[in-house]
RNA sequence: GGGGGAAUUCCAGAGCGGUCAAAUGGGGCAGACUGUAAAUCUGUUGUCACUGACUUCGGUGGUUCGAAUCCACCUUCCCCCA
């Protein structure tokens, strides 16, 4: 099966300017493309593994990738599917940003001489004058147009303001530029991102009177129509500082059932005859795949060694018995200790399993607390130094989350 | 440039000068049921020394015994006209 078939098998592509095209060009590694990462974090997350997993695949069939960093997009925000301005980012956030994207792309993607490149369109457009781009391309742009396009549509009931309207235009600009100075000759992206790439497309087109396609990447949503690789507390990051392999891992492990196989297949390498046998499976057996699942992309991102590790602490905990040894882990103080004793409520706030200690108080008094196996329902009960030392404590918060408090002398 | 409206807790959104830590919904957390799933039901959801006290309703002042609620100014946003 060739690349861009098994693409479309795993269910990546979205929507394609013209399939034919690119499949030629796909297909037999002619391909110089490039996918935009805006730099608004300080880490990756599993929207941009996508991308990166995509780039990985296409570099593998002989195409030659190009991760273009946003640091001067960055500078204006992507209004895209967004329902309210971006706070501006200081000059000093964003480099910060695009050295920490750089670090973990290396990891996934192979740069260098005629592998892959990374650039940042920084090094272009903030040298840009405003009156000679307008020159330019600003005739090769409708505003009726931009108006229509599907990335603006929230925010035209909201409001819009003229700097964000213009990212768009930076986007095509990008592909413009590097359509010319590095041959790339496709682009691809997040499904919300179709119409800043058709502008692309369109600017080249009008510009130079030359083909360029664009395709995009489905995004992944689950079966309630929300994006995947978020959290009521946030993004999940690929930067293990940020979101530990472990809740990494129980991300993936507890996905819906409706949502195991999808991910299978668009996230990981597993290759596609296995993944269609395990279409066949139902109820509790989906709970095998969504491990795979889990392992597979802890190992992709933080190595096989972590995911080991994030495996075997997740079913020795779930299974009951096994070792505790990676969970997550709390270092105590003596300090921490009132005379010679920690009270539990102090010890849930100190684990950052509650956020107050009336949380705590409620947490207790509902029954979500074990500590050592055993319910905790009293709001006075305390533990002494010694208790904590050795193995420690490990409290089990509601049904899933387990950490470890640890007292070192 | 002119006119009008809005800002409330994680979000949306009620809120009569006292009975407002503030309705309701969503989300979150927990309990029951389960397969570390979904659905459902129940409880809970400002902080603390939890029968009590304290700090909150864009900001700053003011009126009042008493202000989320009234007044002034400021900030931000939206709408209409140009």
């Amino acid at each position: 099966m060739q690349i861009y078939e098994e693409l479309k098998a795993r269910g990546l592509i979205a929507q394609v300017t013209d399939e034919a095209e690119i499949r030629e060009l796909v297909n037999n590694g002619k391909a110089t493309f490039y996918i935009g990462f805006d730099p608004t974090a300080d880490s990756l997350h599993v929207g941009h593994f996508m991308a990166l997993c995509l780039m990985k695949r296409l570099q593998m069939a002989g195409n030659r990738p190009i991760a273009l960093i946003g640091g001067g997009t960055g500078y204006i925000g992507d209004p895209s599917g967004r329902t309210d301005m971006r706070s501006m980012m200081t000059a000093e956030t964003i480099q910060h940003n695009c050295d920490c994207f750089k670090k973990q792309m290396e990891r996934f993607i192979e740069f260098g001489e005629d592998k892959a490149l990374m650039v940042n369109n920084a090094d272009w457009l903030l040298k840009l004058n405003y009156v000679d781009l307008l020159r330019e391309v600003g005739a090769c742009f409708s505003v009726n147009n931009m108006l229509r396009a599907e990335c603006y549509k929230q925010r035209m009931e909201k409001g819009l303001s003229f700097l964000e309207f213009n990212y768009m235009i930076m986007q095509s600009y990008d592909f413009y530029h590097m359509f010319q100075t590095l041959g790339c000759n496709m682009q691809f992206g997040g499904d919300d991102q179709w119409s800043n790439m058709l502008g692309g497309t369109e600017l080249i087109r009008r510009k130079l009177g030359k083909d360029a396609y664009a395709m995009t990447i489905t995004l992944l949503m689950n079966s309630e129509g929300k994006k995947m690789g978020k959290t009521a507390s946030g993004a999940v990051w690929l930067d293990p500082n940020k979101t530990s392999p472990y809740d990494f891992y129980q991300y993936w492990r507890n996905v819906g059932d409706a949502d195991v196989l999808k991910c299978i297949r668009m996230l990981t390498f597993l290759p596609l005859e296995q993944v269609d046998e395990m279409d066949s499976w139902e109820g509790a057996q989906l709970n095998t795949a969504k491990e795979i699942l889990a392992y597979e992309l802890t190992k992709l991102v933080h190595g096989e060694a972590e995911a080991e590790k994030a495996q075997e602490t997740a079913r020795g905990l779930f299974a009951g018995g096994g070792d505790a040894a990676n969970m997550p882990c709390t270092k105590l103080s003596r300090a921490d200790f009132e005379g010679d004793s920690i009270d539990i409520l102090t010890l849930l706030v100190k684990c950052g399993l509650c956020a107050s200690k009336g949380e705590a108080r409620r947490l207790v008094q509902q029954g979500g607390v074990t500590v050592d196996g055993q319910k905790v329902g009293d709001i006075e009960a305390a533990w002494s130094c010694k208790d904590c030392c050795g193995e420690g404590k490990v409290i089990k918060k509601g049904k899933k989350v387990y950490h470890k408090a640890l007292l070192e002398e």
